[in-house]
RNA sequence: GGGCCCGUAGCUCAGCAUGGAAGAGCACCCGGCUUUUAACCGGGGGGUCGCGGGUUCAAAUCCCGCCGGGCCCGCCA
């Protein structure tokens, strides 16, 4: 690697300047896979989380009082909490994404880009760039252009009249004495200048580097070997590297792009469209294991996300849990590697669990037919009822499992989010009247066997096929054709309940005779 | 203007690095001993691997050119 380290650190960015999303996490993830990685063999890592906290605000993001635009360009990190609950704007916005990252489960070192300055942690790098901007600007200008005049100098120094960062320029580098003279007279984003000529000392911290050279500077002073990057900032990489090999002589970071997560249909995540997902958010439909998953599984490439897939995540990652336990199954010697190390970095390498001895989508089907006004109490012990029962389970051995209590609690908030218009049941006149009779004959007190051999009484005396009898009842209460023995079905869910369940589906027009 | 990703079964995708008999899951269809149902088991249909060239004994895979869908950069990072 050109380096030599005894800790191999890894680094990814923290955004400070808005409201983390999924993809915040995806960086860090990335880059702590990386870092497993390197441990694994044998080697010593670790993963630097560097908050981006001295950016400028670039925008007002959504959410966000309009009148902070009066804030536009000055560093986050001075920018007030519009919550009032931490100390700056950037700390609230960075640490929601560290709450993020916990709950993922990764281990990180924070280190703040505002301390980073005013230690003076990077002061060599800023020094070398600086006095040797005529490099730098040659690098730009090569590697993608600038609209910046000839021997700009990438370096925002901090107005001390206004605060901002991004309407300064420099005028003059006076490297005696580690200062720049400074004119507060550029316009960003609208945002016109105060107007003020100062003087900065850029080993002081009293300004900041610009992306042209800022990761160069920080990948020298942390030892960074590995930092992976989005594609929307593949230039400033490449930019980047040079200025690290051609101006301050090291062998810039190894990396990886990834491309953005793009909603289902494959469009942009945004704002505006509605359909930014944030990592809080997928914690409430999913388990962190399978977002995991989902990034490990790929590290670049475009992929297409969304919320309402949730289901269809958890059971591939039950799936792929199933098979990390009977590898044998897998014929390809190639498969069955890939599989194996992706099942492990799931479980970030901490050793792989037995799958769950039941299956997402059955807790989910259960959820969906409970009645809506169940408390979580009286839904977890419904749906465990139903659950143990099926699968033969002892109902406290599921009550005590956090596992199977956090996928109830999954399908909760995906039946109330999600749960969509179903379409109607069109059940022929002759079934429903032989499933109407069925239900106004089933009592409380019978037991399973009793409603089974009843239905079949039912349809005896009705003279109608059991498949359509029993399909036509699956459809209404699951949506699908099939399901448990009907019998257990009415008494675990309890036969008046049941016929309560049915005839709301009849009132509501979801059933219609046909 | 510059760059990247994707295009394989109805749907979501794997396979492409190192060319060697088209795959998975879901969905669908059919069975599961003369009507006791099974969120299960077994079986099945379904693909010009976007299009056109090239290299090769052999191409989903490598090369070139198109087409379609999408994204990013060109302010800041």
């Amino acid at each position: 690697m050109g380096r030599n380290f005894t800790v191999l650190r890894v680094e990814s960015g923290i955004g400070a300047s808005g409201f983390p999303h999924i993809g915040s996490v995806g960086d860090s993830l990335r880059a702590y896979g990386v870092k497993l990685g390197i441990e694994a063999r044998g080697l010593k890592s670790e993963l630097i989380a560097y908050s981006d906290d001295r950016d400028g605000l670039r925008k007002v993001p959504a959410g966000v009082p309009e009148d902070y635009r009066k804030y536009l360009g000055m560093p986050v990190s001075e920018i007030p909490d519009p919550w009032g609950c931490h100390s700056s704007y950037g700390e609230h916005m960075s640490s929601m994404l560290i709450d993020a990252l916990e709950k993922l489960g990764i281990e990180f070192t924070f280190i703040s880009g505002t301390e980073a300055y005013n230690s003076g942690l990077l002061d060599e790098q800023v020094a070398k760039l600086i006095e040797n901007s005529h490099k730098v600007d040659k690098i730009v200008r090569e590697e993608v252009g600038s609209s910046k005049p000839e021997g700009w100098v990438y370096y925002w120094p901090r107005c001390e009249k206004c605060g901002r960062i991004y309407t300064t320029r420099v005028i003059k580098v006076i490297p005696e004495e580690k200062k720049v003279i400074y004119a507060c007279d550029q316009e960003f984003k609208g945002v016109k200048g105060c107007g003020h000529v100062g003087e900065a000392s850029y080993v002081r911290g009293e300004g900041k580097l610009s992306w042209k050279g800022e990761f160069a500077a920080r990948w020298a002073a942390l030892g960074i070997v590995f930092e992976p990057h989005g594609k929307d900032i593949t230039d400033s990489f490449r930019v980047n590297a040079r200025i690290a090999k051609e101006v301050l002589s090291y062998e810039p970071p190894m990396t990886v792009m990834y491309e953005m997560f793009l909603d289902a249909t494959g469009g942009k995540i945004s704002k505006s469209k509605g359909n930014v997902i944030t990592p809080q958010m997928w914690m409430k439909y999913s388990p962190p294991e399978t977002l995991r998953m989902l990034m490990f599984k790929r590290y670049h490439g475009t992929r297409n996300i969304s919320l309402q897939n949730t289901p269809q995540y958890i059971n591939e990652f039950e799936r792929n849990l199933k098979l990390y336990h009977n590898l044998d199954k897998i014929k390809s010697e190639r498969d069955r590697i890939s599989l194996k190390r992706l099942v492990e970095y799931t479980f970030l390498l901490e050793g792989v669990p037995p799958p769950p001895p039941y299956e997402y989508s059955a807790v989910l089907k259960v959820a969906r037919m409970a009645p809506r006004d169940l408390s979580r109490e009286e839904l977890i012990k419904f749906v465990g009822d139903i659950i143990s029962r099926y699968y033969d389970l002892p109902l406290e051995r599921l009550l005590d499992d956090e596992w199977f209590i956090k996928y109830v609690e999954y399908a909760k908030n995906y039946v109330d989010s999600f749960s969509e218009e179903e379409g109607r049941v069109v059940i022929p006149q002759q079934v429903l009247a032989a499933i109407e009779e069925f239900l106004d004959r089933i009592t409380d007190d019978m037991n399973a066997e009793d409603i089974q051999n009843l239905a079949f009484q039912v349809i005896k005396e009705k003279g109608i096929k059991s498949k359509e009898f029993f399909r036509s009842i699956y459809r209404a209460i699951l949506g699908q054709d099939g399901g448990p023995r009907l019998g257990n079905l009415i008494q675990r869910v309890g036969p008046s309940r049941f016929r309560k369940m049915f005839r709301e589906l009849v009132e509501e027009g979801k059933i219609v005779p046909g």
